[in-house]
DNA sequence: ACCTGTGTTACGCGG
DNA sequence: CCGCGTAGCACAGGT
């Protein structure tokens, strides 16, 4: 990649329109032609585009500044440079197998939950992953050893507001379709007061989960509406 | 900020772990104690911490490699230097006025439906933003001039399916607790085939804008229900 | 190519 | 300070 360190202008136009005045940043180019342009503020670039199908060309605008336009089907921005300070190339290949691990993700939980869900639900047997609803697939099912009613288990990390109208998203479509004795349950590491209000106000019952990757487990907390009939 | 050049691994732990095993890799170190770990793909960094209230602290580990430590209330990263190619300081600082300028933005179209509001809905008028309807605050209320029955508009730049439940919530508690005869629209710059096929099958109508911040605005493209009653 | 869902989402705004 | 919603979200995976 280069690293290009300048007093330069940016106009983007693509998913939405954008700016940069001149001022001094760093440029980043990327071998995949992916352009971000930093300064010393934050994780995001103030501006950047995707190097996905982009072409890079280079030119001088009427003032003789260096111009390098990146181009695709949608989107383009263009690096006005007034004046270059420094330029460097730097090697940094991609990485096959020492790639990123990852932990403590939600498909990890949803591992954990499937092999494990007595832990948490100890009148369910676990049925399924990746069930499909009929609104999409939702991450466990569930069945009750006692009345064999199918459970629909959607699993987060941080549960919000937008996690509870998937589970009712879910729900509604499949005690319509497929089995109006269906259920759900809303589990996460960390259900947000609001999901809370809205999932009690709703009737749908949520359960947090006290949990690491390779450590103790237990429940945290949960709720379930009076009615609840496993 | 610096720009390191090193082969290196990564630790993080915080809102999950992870853990980069050895490679030759770009590390960006902001004034703001923000950190950045690049390979040659993509926008977002493979490895990363914010630098909110983190404290940096750099120290040599048994086999004499150079750590350089990320620490915040609850987060750490910690970057060991297997070896380092080339370490530059770059001056990139934050701007004031020099900053970005966006354009075409939800926010925008919003402003510019509530002035020019007869320009799509001719016999409407706009009353209020940000109007509440009892499950969250709609976008944009109007009012027949004739009927005076008030209408519910969510805007979007692009709309998809959780847009149009968006909208049903809405019109759903409105109805209930404030206006029996409450009618809504979902106004965006794109709205998606499944969106409109989601719509109408639940009888919202949308409408499609060509707008653009400086320019023509026009429909591009609507679909009303047949009993729809102004 | 579009749709769906996740993310260490990041970030700004409001309480 | 925390919670909440937006984003030019980015990105991966499926259809």
């Amino acid at each position: 990649m280069k690293i290009i360190h300048a007093n330069c202008s940016v106009e983007y136009q693509g998913r939405g329109n954008t700016k940069l005045a001149p001022h001094d940043r760093i440029i980043m180019v990327k071998e995949d032609n992916s352009v971000l342009i930093h300064n010393e503020k934050g994780i995001k670039p103030l501006n950047y585009m995707t190097g996905v199908k982009s072409t890079i060309t280079e030119t001088d605008n009427e003032s003789g500044d260096k111009c390098i336009t990146f181009d695709s089907n949608k989107e383009s921005l263009t690096v006005i440079m007034h004046r270059v300070y420094s330029e460097v190339a730097l090697a940094a290949p991609n990485e096959e197998d020492a790639g990123l691990e990852r932990d403590g993700t939600e498909e990890q939980l949803q591992t954990w939950l499937s092999e494990n869900l007595s832990n948490i639900l100890p009148c369910h047997d676990f049925i399924e992953r990746e069930h499909e609803t009929g609104a999409g697939p939702v991450d466990l099912l569930a069945m009750s050893k006692d009345t064999k009613k199918p459970l629909l288990i959607e699993v987060k990390r941080v549960a919000t507001r937008a996690a509870v109208h998937q589970v009712r998203r879910y729900l509604n479509e499949y005690q319509e379709v497929k089995n109006p004795h269906g259920n759900a349950i809303l589990v996460a590491l960390n259900v947000r007061p609001s999901a809370r209000d809205f999932a009690e106000n709703k009737n749908i019952p949520w359960l947090e989960v006290d949990w690491n990757p390779n450590g103790e487990s237990a429940i945290k907390e949960s709720w379930f509406p009076d009615n609840w009939n496993i």
